[in-house]
DNA sequence: GAGGAATATTCCTGTCAAAGAATATTTAAA
DNA sequence: TTTAAATATTCTTTGACAGGAATATTCCTC
C-alpha cells in the first residue's frame, strides 16, 4: 500500500549511487581497508574519504573497527544480501511479465468498452 | 583501471534511487501501465510521471510502445540482470573475506616495521 | 477541422548533497 | 610534553535535480 519497497530501501541505492562511494564498496570487496589507504587507491581527499564513509556508515553498508590511530571499514553483509532477494524476488516475474504485452493491450480495448 | 564499475553502471542505482521512479519500478512489476495509471496510482502529477519515465527510460530500465494516443511503459529484463551478476559476484566474496579482520592486523603490523 | 484526451516539454525556483579548505580530535612517538 | 600522523568535523560555495505551473504536441472523435 505505502510507497515502502520490501528488502532494499531507497538509501542503500541512494549511497551506492555515488560513484565514489560505489569505488569504495568495489576496492572493500577485497578486504577490509583504512581511510587513508582508501584515500590513496582512490585518489580521494582523506576529509572526502572520511565523509563518503560515514554515508556509507550509516546506512549499514559499512562497519568501523578503531585500531589505535586508524579506522578500519569493512563492508557487511546485511545490505548486499537485502538486495539479492530484492532482485531475486524481479527475476521470478521477469520471464512471465514482462513481455506480455498482448495481454494488456486486451485490457485496455475492454477497459475501451465502458 | 579507471572508475568504471563492471556490470552495473551507477546511472541505474542513481535512476532508482528517487523513491518516486522506484515505486514506479515496483508498480510495473505487475505488468506494463500507461502514464495516466501509473500517475493515479501512485498519486502523482502527469507531468513529473513523465520526466520520471523518461529518466528510467534514458537509463534503458523502461521501455515504452506508442498505442495511439497512450504510452505504455513496462519494465527491461537487461538492467536488472546486470544487477543480479553485480550482487552476486559479491555473494561469492562475502563469506569468505568480509570477516576476516585478523588477516588484515597481521598485515598492518607488517607494514609497521617497515 | 474543432475540441478534447493523453503525454511530453519548457521554464522557474528551492533544496540538497558533494567538493574544497580549514580546523578539531585522538593517538603514537620522540 | 611537544610533535606528528590518522581521522573526523565544520563552514562555505556550487551544481544537480525534483517539483510546480504553464504550454506544446499528438491523436482520436465528432
Amino acid at each position: 500500500m505505502s510507497g515502502k519497497t520490501p528488502g532494499v530501501n531507497m538509501t542503500t541505492l541512494s549511497a551506492l549511487s555515488e560513484p565514489n562511494r560505489m569505488n569504495i564498496v568495489e576496492l572493500l570487496r577485497d578486504g577490509p581497508l583504512t581511510v587513508g589507504e582508501i584515500a590513496d587507491q582512490l585518489g580521494l581527499r582523506q576529509p572526502q574519504t572520511s565523509k563518503h564513509l560515514k554515508v556509507l556508515s550509516d546506512n549499514g553498508i559499512v562497519e568501523v573497527q578503531a585500531e589505535a590511530n586508524r579506522r578500519i571499514y569493512k563492508l557487511r553483509a546485511e545490505p548486499f544480501q537485502a538486495m539479492d532477494s530484492w532482485i531475486q524476488s524481479f527475476r521470478r516475474v521477469m520471464q512471465e511479465r514482462f513481455d506480455n504485452l498482448d495481454d494488456y493491450l486486451k485490457e485496455l480495448q475492454d477497459k475501451e468498452k465502458s
